[in-house]
DNA sequence: GCCAACGTTGGC
DNA sequence: GCCAACGTTGGC
C-alpha cells in the first residue's frame, strides 16, 4: 500500500465537503499537470490518500481518504463548460485520468507544514516542488507522517 | 495581494 | 528542439 497527498482548496472543495457528500466519495478531477496526473494514475485500491488543504491560513494535513477506483478518464476535459475543459484533448486520446476516493476520517489537529517539516518530511515532494498538487511519499515519509499521528492523538 | 518557483506554450 | 514569455500555484 502506498501513501500520497493529495492537495485542495478549502474553499473549492474541503475535507468538510467530501464528508457531506451521501456516499463520501468524489472523483478526484480537474488536475491537468502531468507529474500529478502521472501519480493518480499509479494510485491502487486501498491505497491511503492525505487530504491538504493548501492555500489558506493554515496549510495542513486534515485528514485521510481511501483509494476506492484506480484512475478513469476524466470527463470535465471534454466539457466546455468546465474551468478543467482542455480543447487538446480527445476521446480516442484523453489526456487526463482520475481516481475516486472515499472520506476515511477528519483530524482533530491537522498536521502543519511547521510540524512536517519539523520531523523530517523536509525532502519530501511537498517542499521541494511545493506546486505539485498530488504528492508520493516514500515509505519513510510515511512512517513519519504515522508516527506523528500517533502523538497527536 | 505579492511574488518566487516552475510547468507549459509557441516562435524560431 | 531550444528557450523566452507567459500563466498559475501557493506560501507568506
Amino acid at each position: 500500500m502506498k501513501s500520497w497527498i493529495l492537495k485542495s482548496e478549502p474553499d473549492a472543495f474541503s475535507i468538510d465537503m467530501l464528508a457531506e457528500l451521501p456516499d463520501q466519495t468524489t472523483l478526484w478531477d480537474g488536475v491537468r499537470n502531468y507529474m500529478a496526473r502521472n501519480h493518480l494514475m499509479a494510485m491502487k485500491v486501498g491505497d491511503r490518500g492525505y487530504f491538504y488543504h493548501s492555500s489558506c491560513k493554515v496549510p495542513a494535513i486534515v485528514g485521510e481518504v481511501r483509494i476506492v477506483s484506480e484512475a478513469e478518464v476524466d470527463e470535465t476535459q471534454f466539457n466546455l463548460a468546465s474551468k478543467y475543459y482542455d480543447a487538446k484533448s480527445t476521446h480516442a486520446a484523453p489526456r487526463w485520468f482520475c481516481p475516486r476516493v472515499k472520506f476515511l476520517k477528519k483530524y482533530e489537529h491537522p498536521l502543519s507544514r511547521e510540524v512536517l517539516k519539523e520531523a523530517g518530511l523536509e525532502n519530501s515532494q511537498l517542499f521541494t516542488s511545493f506546486r505539485l498538487s498530488v504528492i508520493a511519499l516514500t515509505s519513510t515519509e510515511a512512517k513519519i507522517i504515522e508516527k506523528l499521528l500517533k502523538v497527536k492523538s
